[in-house]
DNA sequence: TGCCAGGCCGGGT
DNA sequence: ACCCGGCATGGC
């Protein structure tokens, strides 16, 4: 089967099985983007711990946040990692409120490829943070990967497990229609089947939906 | 108890 | 162009 028609299939089962998964978790643009920072290399509930305290102190805002860049590290520990986090956040928070007036639709107003090449510009911001940043803050189709994507593809035979990020990005979108809700939805489905049946260190799942059919 | 979690950076080769 | 150590908390 050729592999644009394997991507989709995955897509199908992963949806059929799972259901849509709702992502991001977060009520604005800006606690998605807060979000995408502090759940690098870390599980998701620490992250809506720092998140929590965050809003408790009622610091869920650029300018204020921004204010009280002291109070940072310990409103974000939960996250992990959080002296190094908090001085990304701040690079962030400064890029956004000085460049954008910490406004949306000034961020909005860029292109994708422009707004790409600046969040990667800021120390702290890679390849997965900033297109997560694009996809599920600023309503862009592009394809974010992260080490489920490339555990289930690869294990999957679709590419190499260390294929660059700019190429499997590059592959998803000349192969699956430039969808927001399509990216959404596809990248949030294979962190579902990764946490449950894709596990580091288990290379075989016969529960997996994807397990035992021929792709 | 040790390993893992929705990465990224900087230095070394 | 890769490869590696560091960064840190909380769950299982």
């Amino acid at each position: 089967m050729r592999t644009n028609r394997r991507i989709h299939k995955i897509y199908t089962l992963l949806y059929k099985s799972f259901g849509p998964q709702h992502w991001w978790p977060g009520d604005t643009p800006f606690e998605i983007m807060v979000g995408a920072i502090l759940t690098q290399n870390t599980n998701w509930r620490n992250v809506t711990r720092a998140i929590d305290n965050i809003k408790k102190a009622e610091l869920l805002e650029p300018k204020k946040l921004l204010k009280n860049r002291k109070r940072i590290p310990r409103l974000i520990k939960p996250s992990g990692f959080y002296r190094l986090k908090a001085k990304r956040l701040v690079a962030f928070l400064e890029y956004y409120v000085h460049n954008y007036n910490s406004n949306i639709s000034n961020l909005r107003a860029k292109s994708t490829k422009r707004l790409r090449s600046e969040l990667l510009a800021i120390s702290g911001i890679g390849n997965e943070t900033a297109d997560s940043i694009l996809l599920y803050a600023l309503s862009r189709p592009v394809f974010v990967t992260d080490v489920y994507t490339r555990r289930v593809f690869s294990r999957h035979n679709i590419f190499a497990y260390n294929l660059p990020y700019d190429d499997i990005r590059h592959i998803f979108e000349m192969k699956v229609p430039r969808d927001v809700q399509l990216y959404n939805e596809y990248h949030a489905l294979l962190v579902k089947v990764g946490k449950e049946h894709c596990k580091k260190n288990e290379p075989l799942c016969t529960a997996c939906p994807l397990g035992d059919i021929t792709l």
